[in-house]
DNA sequence: TACTATTTTTACATACTTGTAACATATTTG
DNA sequence: CAAATATGTTACAAGTATGTAAAAATAGTA
């Protein structure tokens, strides 16, 4: 049986979560602030930890750095739940280290999927220092940098979101609907074309990489190798 | 035509909500408190509800957490009503597990966009990512690909979700009729005869693997293997 | 403040999709 | 066996989704 460490300081949320999770089948732990959560880790090591950005005292980034930097709980995955699409490109990424990421408002199934996914994902491939290779194009995301052909591009912040996310779940089809949650967060209300008008921008500064962005009529986009 | 749920205890903004729901095509419920409310819900799933937070007896963020918290209603999405300020939006409304919230007052506009929006995000959902195998037919989900005995079949989306249909209820014969309200939605006006033809474009793109669509004479068609 | 970079919206072009109708073929019925 | 009925097939006008560029709005900055 699988250990869940959830470190969220919104009680009702929690508890939801633990619900759910117990229904799954996992043994679940709860920590309402930063530092017992820290405590909870250290001393009885989760097999992954859920944790909210958003934290009373020590911020999830910071307890997320803080775990990653220790022997003890650096090999830990962690999944972030955040509210907001903008800090997603930091928090995957080598500033801050988490494994996955989940936008509020979340389903509980979106959350297990994830869950699920990561737990399965080998303790080799934690995304802490991730570099992704699609084709000829490359994102170091600790840089945020990205070559393709080993030319430099220079992409705007919504861009790079947009292609942290297509590039994250490759071969995915991703609606413009979840586009928008995902990058530009919950909150936003405005038209999906907006969309588009991105995936068209990245896919003339990408150059040849920009072909792998695929269109799915009728439903989205999707990131593929050839 | 969807139905939504709204649980408001004011008289006056329950009939206002109403009456622009109904305009822009919905079935409407209401309930003027948390008892009622949770019965309505249970006895006839809505496929939204709206909830105010400040109830009589019950408050808003109790029914919440009920409603997630059970089998049935869990999958319902919730859009929160709340008249109080900035502190309370974020915080109370959506961590308890609703989908979305709007503060009041709120215009008729930004209700129905929300609406909308988090309608849009559920439909995403149901689409599970499964891999389905029928003879020498592969249809991934999440990549929304098809390959038939390796090769990859480019299908239009009506195609593609006729495919599904066809699939998912493997064996079982499905009327044209059926065919259309599942495909093409329940207010389709038109000719139960467009289905044969994309069943016929359907069996050519499929190639050998279209001959596992059968057609049943006087009934519809259903998909069977060899 | 003005200026720049970025994002969003709008508008229009284009390419793809689709429902229908018309005709062909097959099957059933009387 | 012919008539009636059901399904298969094809072509095309009309509809729809996406691509794209340019204007408008917004955010960021000096």
């Amino acid at each position: 049986m699988k250990t869940i460490l959830v470190i969220e300081d919104e009680k009702d949320l929690a508890e939801l979560i633990s619900f759910n999770l117990e229904k799954e089948g996992y043994r679940v732990l709860t920590a309402v602030d930063g530092a017992s959560g820290l405590e909870s880790a250290r001393g009885n090591v989760p097999d992954l930890i859920l944790l909210d950005l958003m934290l009373p005292a020590i911020s999830g980034v910071e307890i997320c750095k803080i775990l990653k930097k220790s022997e003890k709980t650096s090999r830990i995955p962690i999944i972030i739940l955040t509210a907001k699409g903008e800090e997603i490109d930091r928090v995957v990424g080598f500033e801050v280290g988490a494994d996955d990421y989940v936008v509020k408002p979340f389903s509980n199934r979106e959350l297990m999927l994830r869950i699920k996914a990561v737990l399965r994902r080998g303790e080799q491939e934690r995304q802490s220092d991730k570099i992704i290779r699609i084709g000829s194009l490359c994102i170091d995301t600790s840089r945020h940098a990205i070559t393709c052909a080993g030319e430099e591009i220079i992409l705007t912040t919504t861009e790079y979101k947009l292609l942290i996310n297509l590039a994250e779940r490759l071969g995915r089809v991703q609606s413009r609907d979840v586009l928008l949650k995902n990058v530009w967060g919950y909150n936003y209300i405005g038209d999906t074309r907006t969309v588009d008008t991105h995936i068209t921008r990245l896919r003339t500064k990408l150059g040849e990489a920009g072909d792998m962005i695929k269109t799915v009529r009728g439903f989205g986009y999707k990131m593929e190798d050839a």
